[in-house]
DNA sequence: CGCGTATCTTAGACGTTGTCTAAATCTCGC
DNA sequence: GCGAGATTTAGACAACGTCTAAGATACGCG
């Protein structure tokens, strides 16, 4: 974890650039489920002119080593999970906001019964409202 | 099912008209999972002079008033599913069709037990390959 | 029937998201 | 410092979807 970002991304293939730091550094470490959009703008905020394409760019590539995970969730807009690991998401339909949830918190049985297709991957996807906070 | 579709639209609170009923026509019986050029294109098969403001405005409709069922799983589409009842989708990495899945065929357990979600509805979303024809 | 209002449809402009291209810049070993 | 290869850049481009203003259509009412 206190690895240097710079190492992480050799580690992975990846040479290290200025405007690849700045990408990697947020959007390795959010919460959030960035998209590409987001990540611009908080990138500009340290490297004001990078540009569209190398967010882009950078993002894709990412991805593709294996850094994170591209998610088409609703909106029809990309985001980005640097969770990679197997889990789902809830998305909270009032603010479109994406939550992670842990892989242990549900159980889905009979994926391997499917006639006809091999699975290499899945999630469940569930949608609705933060419950309010329970009053007590 | 052998309800005339402008009935059905009525009984659904929209005016038919020959756009709409053209519209209905096909996205309502495909088993396919077509996004909006699709039944544009389609469309202009029987009304060539229908505008694409037309079908978007259509499609949307349909969905409000719960004919159609809207999902965005990939690709940053926007596809369009007959199949309103609850079910889960399977998607092709290699061609990028969506099969549906049987409600029963599989079994998700605990989403009742999530703490601090309301979850409204949820759908598992498999990805793979189509398993090759069993050789016999 | 004729009128007026509601609704529906249309073409095209527009906005957003994402990709591509060609040129400029950078890096790094030598 | 040089040169090859990788990286970044601005802007054009493409796909998807929405919006607007104007025209067409349907429908109730006198």
């Amino acid at each position: 974890m206190a690895e240097p970002i710079a190492q992480l991304l050799r580690d992975h293939g990846i040479q290290p650039s200025a405007q690849r730091l700045a990408v990697a550094e947020y959007v390795l470490r959010t919460q959030d489920h960035p998209g590409a959009d987001e990540v611009l703008a908080r990138v500009r905020g340290r490297v004001p002119m990078i540009s569209r394409a190398t967010v882009y760019n950078t993002l894709n590539l990412f991805v593709e080593k294996g850094l994170l995970r591209q998610l088409v969730l609703g909106e029809g807009k990309t985001v980005f999970d640097p969770h990679v690991a197997p889990h789902h998401h809830f998305i909270d339909e009032a603010s479109g906001a994406i939550h992670d949830v842990p892989w242990e918190a549900l159980e889905v049985r009979k994926v391997e019964k499917l006639q006809g297709l091999e699975v290499k991957e899945y999630q469940v996807v569930l949608r609705g409202r933060r419950a309010p906070p329970r009053r007590g």
